[in-house]
DNA sequence: TTATTAATACCGACTGGTCGGTTTGTTCTC
DNA sequence: GAGAACAAACCGACCAGTCGGTATTAATAA
């Protein structure tokens, strides 16, 4: 199964297409069809590259978990400042979604098609351990050069970083206009960093 | 248009069996038909009680958030000291949520709904906008009693704490068996309310 | 108490249309 | 010319919602 650089060029177009598609109307409210449609292809030209739409789906979710990890991997260089590190994180918060089209929506719907189908589940956990460790570790560092208090359990820590994160990316996706997401986002840090110093 | 007794009860039986199918398999990928056989009750019954399957979805967020709203104030009531309540809520968090059935993945259907369907949205306003007013009275209450420190802005605090709350219930939801989620809570609440004070 | 009326509650077959996926055949590309 | 890439017609399953008609229930009159 070699590939043409046309066929890249249409996967490519699929994958686009079905990732603007499923972040704004969701993965069964969007139907083949539409995303080929938007894409400029064919059903068969579908069905030749993906083996169905769920297929698409875990392909599509794939690439953009890596892409995200490319990307925070990228913020953490040049600074050893480890709480620097979570306050410039909270600072391009909002640009790294930007960055990937259409941001937290997608993530949404990975989320809940993971609550919902095993096989998604499965290819998602991995990267989310992934991403919690590497704040673990970050944390340990912070702790080790005396930025946050010893009695800290960095895994523990991770989580509730975390859940900082997704649960400001979910409001503000929510509610936009709500709030100067960027002031709370900033605030939000800096309330839990100083309860870990 | 009065209600006969029977008439109360295939309703319940209608949102009961719809409470649990979408949060199951979400909104899209359950179909009335389902919903009626769940039930025990003909289609002709459920588009007697309903005029749509939305409709039902909104009657359903309704009564939702409603028995959400008691249920949480009912925690704050014979305690005075705020960081108290606060500990309290993260305390029983998790039984808030299997007090309500099907707890946090229909919070997330609702969620969803809302960013896509604007009649939806608008009806998730204004519960979510009197959550966290009722958050930021209490912060508010805590800065003048002098358990927070002055500079602490009520209402950016307020949307932080939800985010943790949220994040938290993600988490926990995606990941159940992934950490003592009980003990994640209390530390999260406890790093804000340290940061806070 | 019983018969009548009317409104509520319900049934399930049916409809127009959409869906994911298949098939058959054509057109590119190497 | 061989296999990859694509197009378009097609299929059966399923979907939300409709509709003509039937029970059930409650109010009213005899």
């Amino acid at each position: 199964m070699t590939l043409t650089s046309r066929g890249v060029e249409t996967q490519n177009a699929i994958i686009n297409s079905a990732l603007e598609l499923f972040s704004k109307n969701g993965y069964d409210a969007t139907s083949v069809a539409e995303i080929c449609s938007k894409a400029n292809v064919s059903k068969g030209a579908f069905y030749h590259h993906f083996s169905s739409k769920q297929d698409l789906f875990l392909v599509l979710m794939g690439t953009w978990l890596n892409d995200v990890e490319g990307l925070f991997q990228s913020v953490s260089i040049g600074t050893e400042d480890v709480p620097q590190i979570f306050e410039n994180m909270a600072a391009i918060s909002g640009g790294i979604f930007d960055a990937l089209d259409d941001g937290f929506p997608i993530l949404l719907e990975f989320w809940t098609q993971a609550n919902r189908q095993p096989d998604v589940w499965q290819r998602a956990v991995e990267p989310y351990h992934q991403f919690l460790e590497y704040f673990s570790e970050l944390i340990q560092t912070g702790i080790y050069e005396g930025a946050f208090k010893k009695s800290l359990d960095p895994e523990v820590s991770a989580r509730v970083l975390t859940s900082v994160a997704m649960g400001l990316l979910l409001q503000a996706t929510f509610d936009p206009q709500g709030a100067d997401w960027q002031e709370v986002t900033r605030s939000g840090i800096g309330l839990l960093l100083a309860g870990m110093r």
